[in-house]
DNA sequence: GCAAGGTC
């Protein structure tokens, strides 16, 4: 059996389908040969004798060795992770189990990965795998650069061998990026106190990237305005208004503006007239970031862009995405692509292109042998598409013919003209062939049409404008601009650089778009560049692939370079772990300064948002414990509260927001003004509150009705000018409103837990119509009927079930509150025992007899429960009474155990009970036949 | 809980 391993599914369908339409055999069969089939969950594509699957491309990852994983282990601290030993684990088992599986009956083993270095890797590691289930097996590797039938055929026609070395480079990569960033990223994190999800990570790519968007922070942040001026004159020829910029472009001297300004004068002489060409190249085939910075110019971001592409590539619309390559390869059947797309919604495009193909495609700088550039693989009908998928496709598409267009083309005009002693000049551009621009629409072609002018012919002057403007700062980097930068500097690959913004943005290193760092994303990266840490350097990625070719070229040993760059790690690490405190101390400043909103309206400190260990969040004095103003934030389940940019014009404090990932940030705005508004009806609950009360409070920063009924009486009395006697009723007042809150609360949270949402009817609709109704607490709810409850949004079902939970829970309260203990209480709910009248009407021993609790402690159950409800408690009942009558009625012939207990529940416990009881009655409440009653009652001694 | 690299 011949087993091919692919790097993903779709490449190891494809290769089947190839395979299978060019052996032997098919060719009679038309292909159509391929059994798909599933084997432990893994797609599989058999032909022939042969089974190909597809890898998900690194099914095993490098880790530490056991033993390391305590971030805070006193012995196995950051610094020893350089020397720990790694292992590989697989992460897709059921693909590593599938090979081993297969590898036990293979013949041959082709390794068909993609045909790059980390292909190379992801082919090695499916080695190791068949190597372990299989000693002898041959294994061989089939390269390709496309999945084209031309390339697939000759590749398993002509096989190659795993390149070692070529893999090697790559796992010292792997080594080398899990040392520094592990050990560097569990020693910041620890200096600066954050774990969990507030870690700060740091490595090869990510920390460059970061110090790139820092570093231009830090010129924005540098940058002095320089004023300039700008000379120009309006004339005209022929009535169509001209405008002539002065010959120097920029005055840096105002002086110098004005003096040219006034030796402008009338009337502007022609002098040099001149017409030219410029070829205006059709653009090279898409790489992916070319890609990305098309599509980011249609609006999308780096990583939507991306996921679209997958989108379309999966469905067959468009070649493999992820691609470094910007030259068509020979076996890329270009006549063949424009014939298909001819059945697309851009037909009228595809046959312009044909009509006027260029000689040979444009070709860009890059060349690789990974895969093709990015160019349509399959038509697709508009309305097949949704818009943004349609948009992607539609740029590729035209991206593609683009390449295939001939270039457009300019004439250009430039006049030269004398002002008195200064010279000016105009500049014209008129597109004379559209070429490629015809199917390429992206960018405007703005065309500058000037009037025809001769040398010698004399203007009017209409105007002179001499403008003064100002130098601008470098713009932020956007998302596409940073992924081109990224390119250059060699930092991350084709498939990983789109993601490592996002990693960033999840980091809170940086924000917005365009991007800009945070305070700690500049913390951190100050902190390594002022300790040597030179992660933050591009170099090192150069160093590393300078080596990896090395190791390529078998020059160097994979371990020779792993550990040079071990003993680098420990000199760094000397210098950070001396350091430990500065550094922390240093990033910590930093983001405490992050959380900073403004001045305390009371002390004049700072106010600092602060998160407790649990879920609640608010917004304290730095003063604490002298002052102790603050403003309470709603839970962090609703997201955390961070500090945005805009200041509250009323408190002068920042506006907060609150964020949470998959949801729309909650905007709370200046957070005092949003504390007095959602505090103001409350303290209006008070019955001697009025306005004029609640501005006095305000003048003394008191806000809720919480701080009313907690703050010194003093502060009260002073605020409000009274005395403290009124203070006094105040503060009860405000006790009373806190109570009613906190029931009113519980209540809404128990219609929240019991009534099911529906459209239009919110459980917290329903919680105020009952507020409306006067219903405060569980008690209120557990008295109402269903006919009232009926009016609160509710279905006479949904009422029922509504009151028979809240009754039931009410109960349960109240008896827990009369004295009846947890455990008790339950083995009375599960008896059917569930109401306070319950335990007042049935005899104890009833009680007992149905739960298993004792008579004595049921009594003292039933007791306690009478003497709450304001009722008169049982007669004492005893261990040794029941007992004795139990045994007493059990001797009266015809009266056993079940019918003992309807006796109980009558409140007949012995024969004395028995025989003064009315027999009548008794059956009546028993159930037992009169007759039945009478005689044991005879029967009694 | 950590990197970067594949792929979904």
């Amino acid at each position: 059996m011949h087993l091919i391993i692919a790097e993903k599914n779709i490449a190891a369908r494809r290769i089947a389908d190839i395979l299978a339409a060019s052996s032997d055999s098919s060719q009679v069969q038309k292909g159509a040969k391929v059994r798909t089939g599933k084997e432990n969950g893994v797609s599989t594509y058999r032909f022939d004798d042969a089974v190909t699957l597809g890898l998900r491309g690194h099914v095993v990852e490098i880790d530490f060795e056991p033993g390391y994983s305590n971030w805070r282990s006193e012995v196995n601290t950051p610094r020893t992770l350089i020397d720990a030993g790694t292992i590989k684990k697989p992460t897709a088992k059921n693909i590593v189990a599938l090979i081993k599986k297969l590898s036990k009956k293979a013949t041959l083993v082709t390794i068909a990965t993609d045909f790059d270095r980390e292909g190379e890797l992801i082919g090695k590691e499916a080695y190791e795998i068949v190597r372990s289930a299989n000693k002898d097996v041959p294994v061989q590797r089939a390269r390709f650069s496309a999945i084209t039938a031309q390339e697939i055929t000759t590749a398993f026609a002509e096989p190659d061998e795993i390149d070692f070395d070529l893999a090697a480079a790559g796992e010292a990569r792997q080594i080398i990026d899990l040392l520094w960033g592990a050990s560097l990223t569990r020693f910041i994190s620890i200096a600066a106190k954050r774990g969990g999800k507030s870690i700060l990570s740091v490595g090869r790519v990510q920390s460059p990237t970061l110090a790139m968007i820092v570093d231009r922070e830090r010129e924005i942040e540098a940058f002095v305005p320089e004023p300039y001026w700008m000379l120009s004159v309006d004339t005209e020829k022929d009535g169509t208004p001209v405008t002539a910029r002065h010959t120097t472009d920029r005055f840096h001297d105002k002086n110098e503006a004005v003096m040219a300004e006034q030796n402008t004068s009338a009337p502007l002489v022609v002098t040099s007239a001149k017409e030219g060409t410029r070829t205006d190249r059709a653009p090279a085939p898409f790489d992916t970031t070319s890609f990305i910075v098309a599509a980011g110019r249609l609006r999308f971001s780096a990583a939507n862009a991306m996921r679209i592409a997958e989108d379309l590539y999966m469905n067959g619309y468009i070649s493999y995405p992820r691609t470094d390559n910007t030259v068509y390869p020979k076996s890329l059947d270009i006549d063949e692509v424009l014939k298909e797309l001819k059945k697309s919604s851009l037909s009228r495009a595809v046959e312009w292109t044909q009509a006027h193909r260029r000689k040979e495609p444009t070709r860009g700088k890059k060349s690789s042998t990974d895969h093709p550039p990015i160019h349509p693989a399959g038509a697709a009908k508009k309305e097949a598409l949704t818009d943004d998928q349609w948009k992607i496709y539609e740029l590729i598409v035209r991206r593609f013919l683009a390449t295939l267009s001939p270039d457009a083309r300019w004439t250009t005009l430039k006049y030269l003209f004398d002002a008195g002693n200064e010279t000016y000049t105009a500049t014209g551009s008129r597109l004379a062939e559209a070429g490629y621009r015809e199917v390429y629409t992206y960018s405007e072609a703005k065309e500058t049409i000037l009037p025809v002018m001769k040398v010698g012919d004399r203007l009017p002057v209409l105007g002179i404008n001499n403008e003064e403007k100002y130098t601008t700062p470098p713009p932020r980097y956007s998302q596409s601009k940073l992924i081109q930068r990224m390119e250059e500097l060699g930092l991350g690959t084709k498939s990983t650089r789109h993601e490592v913004i996002g990693k960033l943005v999840s980091r809170r290193y940086v924000e917005g778009t365009p991007v800009r760092p945070t305070l700690v994303g500049k913390g951190v990266v100050e902190a390594m560049e002022n300790h040597g840490v030179p992660i933050t350097n591009p170099e090192m990625t150069s160093t590393i692939e300078q080596h990896m070719e090395e190791i390529k070229e078998a020059k160097l040993s994979r371990d020779e370079v792993i550990s040079e760059s071990q003993t680098m790690l420990h000199h760094v690490f000397d210098a950070l772990e001396a350091n430990e405190e500065q550094i922390g101390r240093e990033i910590m400043g930093r983001t405490d300064e992050e959380r900073i909103i403004g001045k305390c309206p009371v002390c004049g400190n700072d106010l600092m948002i602060r998160q407790t260990k649990g879920m609640s969040q608010f917004i304290g004095c730095t003063g604490y414990p002298d002052c102790t103003f603050n403003i309470g934030l709603p839970s962090a389940a609703w997201g955390t509260a961070i500090r945005e940019d805009k200041v509250c014009e009323v408190h002068g404090l920042n506006y907060v927001r609150l964020i949470r990932k998959g949801a729309r940030p909650w905007e709370i705005g200046c957070p005092l003004c949003n504390h007095i508004s959602s505090n103001r009806e409350a303290l209006m609950m008070m019955p001697s509150a009025d306005e004029e009360m609640i501005s006095r409070l305000h003048a003394s920063h008191i806000y809720s009705v919480y701080e009313v009924a907690n703050i010194e009486p003093e502060r009260l009395t002073e605020a409000l000018g009274t005395d403290l006697a009124t203070v006094a009723c105040l503060r009860e007042e405000a006790e009373g409103v806190l109570e009613l809150l906190r029931k009113r609360s519980e209540l809404k949270k128990f219609v929240r837990k019991h009534v099911v949402p529906r459209r239009g009817r919110s459980p917290a609709k329903v919680a105020a119509a009952l507020v409306e109704a006067g219903v405060n607490d569980l008690g209120g709810l557990a008295s109402m009927t269903t006919e009232a409850l009926t009016h609160t949004h509710l279905s006479e079902a949904e009422a029922e079930t509504l009151l028979g939970e809240a009754r039931a829970v009410y109960n349960r309260a109240i008896l827990r509150e009369y004295g009846v203990p947890a455990v008790s209480l339950k083995k009375y709910f599960e008896a059917g025992i569930t109401t306070p009248a319950d335990f007042c009407a049935l005899h104890p021993a009833y009680l007992s007899i149905i739960t298993g609790i004792k008579p004595d402690t049921a009594w003292k159950h039933a007791t306690s429960v009478c003497n709450g409800m304001g009722i008169a408690p049982p007669q004492k009942v005893t261990a040794k009474m029941v007992e004795a009558g139990r045994k007493d009625l059990l001797e009266i012939p015809g009266l056993g155990e079940a019918m003992l207990e309807r006796l109980y529940r009558a409140g007949v416990i012995d024969m004395p009970g028995l025989k003064a009881a009315d027999a009548s009655h008794l059956a009546k409440v028993t159930g037992i036949p009169a007759e039945k009653i009478r005689a044991f009652q005879d029967a009694c001694k």
